[in-house]
DNA sequence: TCTGGGGTCCTAGGACCC
DNA sequence: TCTGGGGTCCTAGGACCC
């Protein structure tokens, strides 16, 4: 029997900012961007449970966060320090797992098969590894537990906060079919629409779906929703996964169409994007801009080169021809943003040489 | 709820080659 | 030339996740 479990961090970047600041600990507090008097653009990434009973939430726009709660603490995003405490999370993660992947900064699946030979085993590990994450990192997480990725996912989402939740093989559909449909991982705003208008308000309506329906209207998506519904997943805990693309994006403070201004912040990003990319060792050869229009309409536009490269300039060059050649002059943007892909790996100055 | 920044994967048409 | 089919690359767009 093959025994999966997800361990995903509570509220992550705010717990983190506790450990160092103790003072702000059950207090409501948000990280996120500037709330600049109710004049900030941009969203919240994490609220503490304290400031979720206020009803601030991930994903809400700041100004709206500090209209409902001005006197809550809004500390700005550290991204360096959260990934040095998620260093040392998923290394200890890491001492319980036969397989390890790492979805996201605050989140790992971990393959414990031929650890824990049955479901008490299984408990019993998770618990003294979320003991061990507590203790000596200081953080609380959330484990689910189950014979594959989806179910341990959804089991995760059901132990937060702090807790742990076990589903076994024969509980899975159960344990599914009463969520509405929209918690259904793989379903997001739009597919939950459209499933509910088909008649699918719960993850049990998909189940009992006729399958060459879904298929039909959904294509290869409609197949694997309908396992997902049915607790069914095949696919393995990935050990070795590749970064595809290297990206950054920002918004403006004001919509803005002055092209100095764009081409600067084109340039900076690239110059960002060119040292990560340098860092990880990669050469890409696609370059792609985003723009997003006031209006929030999005262009993506994306040039290959006939070679791979290295170099930072060029991702600038290639970045400011694409928007000259397909910006609509005179149209306000709110965010510009640079991304390279298809990578090649390098190693080593000599074989470098081949892409300066 | 007028909405950030980091990503991934899938689809689909057209070019181009054999 | 009225015409087959497979494979791969390029580009654009959309949906989703954290």
């Amino acid at each position: 029997m093959r025994l999966i479990a997800l361990i995903d961090m509570d509220y992550f970047f705010v717990a983190c900012e506790e450990l160092r600041h103790p003072e702000i600990k059950s207090r409501p507090a948000v990280v996120g961007s500037d709330p600049k008097q109710g004049e900030g653009r941009g969203v919240v990434m994490t609220a503490n449970y304290a400031a979720r009973k206020f009803g601030l939430r991930s994903g809400m726009p700041i100004y709206l966060a500090y209209r409902i709660k001005k006197d809550a603490i809004y500390l700005p995003v550290d991204f360096d320090y959260y990934e040095e405490m998620s260093k040392k999370v998923m290394a200890l993660v890491k001492t319980y797992a036969d397989k390890f992947e790492q979805v996201s900064i605050d989140e790992a699946f971990i393959d414990i098969s031929s650890r824990a030979k049955d479901y008490d085993a299984a408990l019993e590990q998770m618990r003294k590894l979320k003991q061990e994450v507590k203790d000596k990192i200081g953080l609380p997480c959330s484990i689910g537990i189950s014979t594959n990725k989806l179910v341990a996912k959804m089991a995760s989402d059901d132990a937060k906060p702090d807790g742990i939740k076990l589903v076994k093989e024969d509980e899975a559909k159960e344990f599914l079919s009463k969520k509405p449909v929209g918690d259904l991982y793989g379903v997001g705003r739009k597919m939950r629409k459209v499933l509910e208008d088909f008649g699918y308000k719960s993850v049990g309506d998909l189940a009992k779906a006729n399958p060459v329906v879904l298929v039909e209207r959904f294509k290869s998506y409609g197949a694997e929703l309908y396992n997902y519904a049915n607790g069914r997943d095949e696919s393995e805990v990935q050990e070795n996964w590749e970064v595809k693309s290297i990206g950054r994006e920002r918004t403006f403070e004001r919509d803005t169409s002055d092209r100095y201004e764009i081409t600067k912040a084109i340039r900076e990003m690239s110059k960002e994007v060119g040292e990560e990319m340098k860092r990880q060792g990669f050469a890409f050869k696609v370059v792609t801009i985003k723009l997003r229009y006031s209006n929030f309409e999005e262009n993506l536009k994306s040039r290959s080169l006939t070679h791979r490269s290295v170099d930072p300039e060029e991702i600038a060059q290639v970045a400011t021809q694409l928007f000259d050649k397909y910006a609509e002059t005179g149209e306000e943007l709110r965010k510009v943003g640079v991304r390279v892909s298809n990578f090649a790996k390098y190693k080593g100055q000599k074989r470098m040489a081949e892409y300066a």
